[in-house]
DNA sequence: GATGAATGAGAGTTCATTCAT
DNA sequence: AATGAATGAACTCTCATTCAT
């Protein structure tokens, strides 16, 4: 890796386009952050200095870049959970702490959690991967946690997931804390 | 003077319009189940078979409209609260079934949840009619079950109230059901 | 005409109507000076208390509505030109004090100079109305003058008016002084 | 590396925008003169032969469009003004040559005379252009002709400006001759 | 591969005018 | 005769998406 990649010709391109990529991605990111994820893409091309066709080019849909811009949050969530089952007292103690990994992600994502529930067609890539990455390791969590005998068994890991989506939803406002009433879905799961 | 002439002009052509009100709320809540509250007010028109301006002549905003479609069953819901809190064998049990009558409401009202999360300056005064109406009995049931020492003290209504019709987007999905998250916040405030 | 024409049979229709014309172009008067001559019908028949309709009734088209509200100071108008002329030290004096009035007529009515110029086929009834008034008052005191030697003979009095009501075009300007660009005109047609 | 190849790749695609662009202007101006200024945003495109939005990219606000459509007979008309004043026998007659210029720019343009007087806030940009052009050089003729003693001092150039934009409305009717008019004004400022 | 110009569908809103009551 | 509800055409502006260069 000691070449600059970059200057005349074969790969030149394709440095070019991994280039362009990464500065799609940071753009998108922060217009993401600022606008929603459902910003005009004009805005994103326009922070990356890139025409919108570049964009759909690396991204066919919208969901596909969504995807890429929190691909890596997404596995370091879903990495999380086996460690903190681990690490922590309990099943149910960890399961509570990976949920609040989530609901941090989440509440910091402006539209996301808006887009995660929608039906529109549009956003199914974007749903299936939350879903496939994360699903299973919240069920792993909440098997562990009805093992132990802490929870109630028979609890469905997509709907526990979704709640908690739906629960972050309109984190902006002051009056009211998602993380508070993710908790109380997580206190309501125990035994009793 | 015992006949009340003046007041046939008048009333007749109410009668008229009030039909063709009655036509637009019927079609405004179809068009909100099948395409969620800010279908496009030329579908809304189309339904009912009217012209668009007919609609702007009845409900001058949006939110007017939609708190026009569900002000019958708001105030149901509100007047619940005390009767439920009289009949319930506990202000906790109260709680929990004047809750399932906001979730019964919302889930069969596709997309209604969702505007009412929305900071859209445009729903504003649809937020306020569901808060005005609906924070104040949810106050005085948690603040019952408190007083009852069921729950811990200090809930905010807002904040549940909210976080239920949150739980509520999505209704359409078979893998979601709204209702059993709802409990699980429910069963959450139970002081241990 | 000691009855009280109102109240059951008979003529009691046409003096409530004649009370409704009256009405109507009071209210028509006052919506003019507010909001100019193309204020929205519904307005004008908002102040007068009455239905659009009824508007229609008395008045098939803006232009027989704005007509009735200036028929009377257009008839002043035409009357003051011959007494004038009689008045006046010269025919060229009585001129000018006579378009002084018709300048003092348009600018006080906001918007009827732009639509006495405007080539709109609705408007045509108006422009009529006030050419076939006071034209040939006008075209007398221009021959008057030009037969006193005081001005060119020659001078279209209808190329004149419409100059002038072109000059009162845009009243509310305080850099504008339609009066004083009046002026110069009639200086202008001074004989050298 | 004598050649710009860096260069090419911009102002290629300008041309092609740069044509259309023109395209535009050209189908503005057809339109303004048959339908005015505030000929509706379609009938431009249609005429065109490109989408409404294409105006939107290339124009952002009407205004916008209008200045561009008259950006360069403006700017003649402006630098007339001091050759006129150089090349005239008196400053008398070079603010009457001037005029003229402006009467005859005017008068071909049909309905700019009106947008000019609009006190409507989308044609201020308009108004202003205008101005801020024409009216310095306009004071400049005036108060040559008012230190050469041949007429008053102290007209304001603003008001004759916007007077004899106002004479030029309506330059369609065979019966109204708007470069007399304004001739009897340009007479009608000379000193007695 | 990248660009960004062009597209055109679609949404909201207003108002003159007609028509059933 | 009067009413005012209903109509629907008209207009502006925005954006996702395509395509020639």
């Amino acid at each position: 890796m000691a070449e600059t990649p970059a200057q005349t010709a074969g790969p030149r391109k394709r440095a070019d386009a991994r280039r362009n990529e990464e500065a799609l991605l940071d753009a998108a990111a922060a217009a993401f952050v600022e606008s929603g994820v459902d910003v005009p893409v004009r805005d994103i091309a326009g922070r990356a200095g890139v025409g919108v066709a570049t964009i759909y080019r690396h991204f066919p849909t919208r969901a596909d870049l969504i995807v890429a811009v929190y691909r890596h949050q997404v596995l370091a969530c879903a990495e999380a959970g086996p460690r903190l089952l681990a690490e922590s007292a309990s099943p149910h103690a960890a399961l509570a702490r990976w949920v609040d990994l989530f609901v941090d992600f989440l509440v910091t994502k402006r539209g996301l959690a808006e887009a995660l529930q929608s039906d529109d067609a549009a956003f199914a890539t974007l749903h299936s991967y939350f879903v496939d990455r994360l699903v299973p390791v919240c069920d792993k969590l909440l098997r562990a946690a009805a093992e132990a005998g802490e929870i109630t068994s028979g609890q469905d890991a997509y709907e526990l997931m979704r709640g908690i989506g739906n629960l972050c939803i309109g984190g902006g406002n002051p009056r009211y804390d998602a993380r508070h009433m993710v908790g109380l879905v997580i206190e309501g799961l125990r035994r009793r």
